[in-house]
DNA sequence: GTATGTGCAAAATCTTTGCAACTGT
DNA sequence: ACAGTTGCAAAGATTTTGCACATAC
């Protein structure tokens, strides 16, 4: 059996190499090895995590390269582009873009972990939505807002509360 | 029978009051100024058109302020941020947080164009989802992009995918 | 060889912050 | 009176852009 990861990347270079031949869009080593490192990763990451990522992996590129290639690989569906309205509002978190349909996430607004999930019934009412209002849905974004579970993050925010409440006491 | 905009202002008035006295917090005229402002709207518009409006209106308050107060709106539920990775990454668009429970957007991606629309299969993925995942859901964020079906928005879009396509030939 | 892409730093945009003046409690 | 709010402008942060150099075609 086939390495999943593996497998995924390459699936991601042909693609990339279609789109960009399609497109008139030349072949650069930065497009390329840009995407390699966005599927090597399985977290969300954005802008500045990539372009740290790629100078570790001495494959200085700067900033301006990768926005611009992280835009060609929304583009051609190969990344997606979040924006959680959570933490940081001004920037955008990216994930790979293959591998994960109809996925949507949790984003606890405590500790700020993302979670991903899948429910069919999401593609469902897409369907619905569409033909109700007349509309070619190409994409989504599900995000749920909450509380996570995990210990850590549960502690540090009863921690927090509590001196939260004490102050609006003071 | 009640206008319904004016008993939603009432209701949100209220609701804004007993926030800041709860946290302690102060009731001044631009916080109810603002919230006024908001509540007379039916759009999405981002921080700068309330600035806008409120100059308008007579009502001039610092930029500082509209960020500071809809910042206090959000928190007691009076107002929704939503952060449409449509047009503008940077900017949050908001809208009013009453009677609205449950709805979710459809962004089109041509002329950004705002449609509101509610699933009750919805509400069934959120406890689904919250159950399965050990996750307190508070709220969602939900967006379907796509096109839209205005016939002055499919024209433009028809022509300026036309006049790409002969740009990538050239 | 030429048009595109890249790199750098400066610009642009939205949002936050520091400090003085003001105001609700 | 006093702490919280406001206003202004300056700072911060992310993203975009202009121009010179490099490179894929």
């Amino acid at each position: 059996m086939v390495n999943s990861t593996t497998s995924l990347l390459t699936t991601a270079r042909t693609k990339l190499e279609e789109y960009l031949l399609k497109k008139g869009l030349r072949r650069s080593l930065e497009r390329f090895a840009i995407l390699e490192e966005v599927y090597s990763r399985d977290d969300h990451f954005d802008a500045e995590d990539l372009y740290q990522a790629m100078h570790q992996r001495s494959f200085a590129v700067s900033r301006a390269t990768v926005y611009n290639t992280l835009d060609v690989l929304v583009d051609c569906g190969l990344v997606r582009k979040n924006q959680f309205g959570d933490e940081d509002n001004t920037k955008s978190r990216f994930e790979k873009g293959l591998g994960r349909q109809q996925h949507a996430h949790l984003i606890c607004v405590n500790c700020h972990r993302v979670i991903e999930f899948c429910d069919p019934r999401l593609q469902l009412i897409k369907t619905t939505v569409g033909d109700t209002m007349q509309f070619q849905v190409e994409s989504h974004s599900l995000v749920f807002y909450g509380e996570c579970a995990d210990e850590e993050c549960v502690a540090r925010t009863k921690a927090a509360t509590a001196s939260a409440s004490s102050n609006s006491m003071a």
